[in-house]
DNA sequence: GTGTAAAGTGAGCTATTACTCATATTATAC
DNA sequence: GTATAATATGAGTAATAGCTCACTTTACAC
């Protein structure tokens, strides 16, 4: 079902009262349980409105389809993980390049430790198909980490820059999205930021990058 | 609908004849065929059998089940992929370090270019949740990568292996798997492989790794 | 209180899915 | 040729999905 992909019509009807305001954030939240907890395979609709305890009549009432559901859901998620981000990205500017890549690093971990099991489902579910959500963040992350490169590309000896962009975001993406199934104490402590950072920094610079003392963690 | 994942029981009735051998195989094709062009929304019992050109009862007298059915068109890429594995652990036994890292990354490419959107759409595919699969090929990986780096431990600076050996296959993983679609170009030319080959030996020797000249295209 | 609109209900419609089975066709054995 | 097993067929079934709509209940305005 669902084949052909409507997407997110705005709300069928506003939520006026807080009644209703109430039962779209009971949904969303059930949507929530339901597909960390079930997996996408038990995300239907019926059973949304089962488990929010409203009848798919309400459901309907505020999301136009399945996917406007899932899209919401999105939405709020993403704006938890945005906020701050602006931020973050002025911090980069005018920091040594070393700092920048930590920043990045650790952007993108604060992004992961945002509910992760939603956040991990999320980036699985099929009617996106992986590709059009968690690509997103990824873009905008590009585009700074690029913005940030040029400005420090004295320092940098990879000849193709778009290249060593691209090494470095993947790198940082997949290294921490598997961390927090794989290696979660290692992200939380800041080794693992550690170690990535040498890594991509030493990449970029061409020099070697000292490794801190392997006793205490680091810092944040 | 398929929620209680039953695994592939095999094959209800195996193919004796060249017919059905024959018949087996066009459904399999199919089977790829509609993954890769429509995706696994599309990918009905119903759809498979009639763009095979038989019907679907010939389809569920060698496959017990859809699951089934997936199953066998993994197991046969699978098998085209690891084929000529063993020669290439064989060959990193006696290499240096910077070899050893340089064969993980080629044998990675090697998987994800035979037939690569199949590789990608399988990779995605909902019934095995993204974590049976293609972590399947990662996990043997991670084996023959260890056992390596552990006859290298001389000269890898960083204190936790099983640290340095997930950041390593994560990074290959991630960086090659991406690149399919994102940077064909140098994927194909050795490109790619060569600056992360680079960027791994420089962060676990702890050394600088003087960049190969950016004129020519390197090995393989 | 009364009128009106917002909010909420749930039986049931339509479409689609995975899968069955009684039957028909084709190939091999002798 | 005839028997027997292998192969192929496709209308039909049960389950479940997304979603509708005629209707009831609740809240606010005056």
């Amino acid at each position: 079902m669902a084949r052909a992909k409507k997407m997110a019509a705005s709300p069928r009807k506003l939520p006026e009262q807080d009644r209703s305001r109430a039962t779209v954030d009971t949904i969303i939240a059930a949507a929530a349980r339901i597909l960390v907890r079930d997996g996408y395979d038990a995300f239907t609709t019926n059973r949304v409105a089962e488990k929010a305890g409203v009848s798919i009549g309400s459901l309907y009432q505020y999301f136009p389809n399945k996917d406007a559901l899932l899209s919401e859901l999105m939405r709020r998620h993403t704006h938890a993980i945005e906020d701050g981000i602006e931020a973050m990205a002025e911090r980069a500017k005018s920091a040594p390049l070393a700092e920048v890549v930590r920043i990045a690093i650790e952007h993108n971990v604060r992004s992961h430790l945002i509910d992760p099991e939603l956040h991990r489902v999320l980036s699985e579910v099929p009617p996106l198909g992986k590709l059009d959500w968690e690509a997103a963040f990824t873009e905008r992350m590009v585009s700074r980490v690029r913005d940030a490169f040029e400005a420090k590309r004295a320092e940098i000896v990879v000849a193709d820059l778009d290249l060593a962009v691209y090494v470095v975001t993947h790198t940082v993406e997949a290294v921490v999205h598997n961390a927090v199934t794989e290696r979660l104490a290692d992200l939380k402590s800041g080794a693992l930021a550690e170690e990535v950072t040498r890594m991509l920094v030493g990449y970029l610079t061409g020099k070697a990058v000292p490794a801190k003392r392997p006793s205490r963690a680091a810092a944040e």
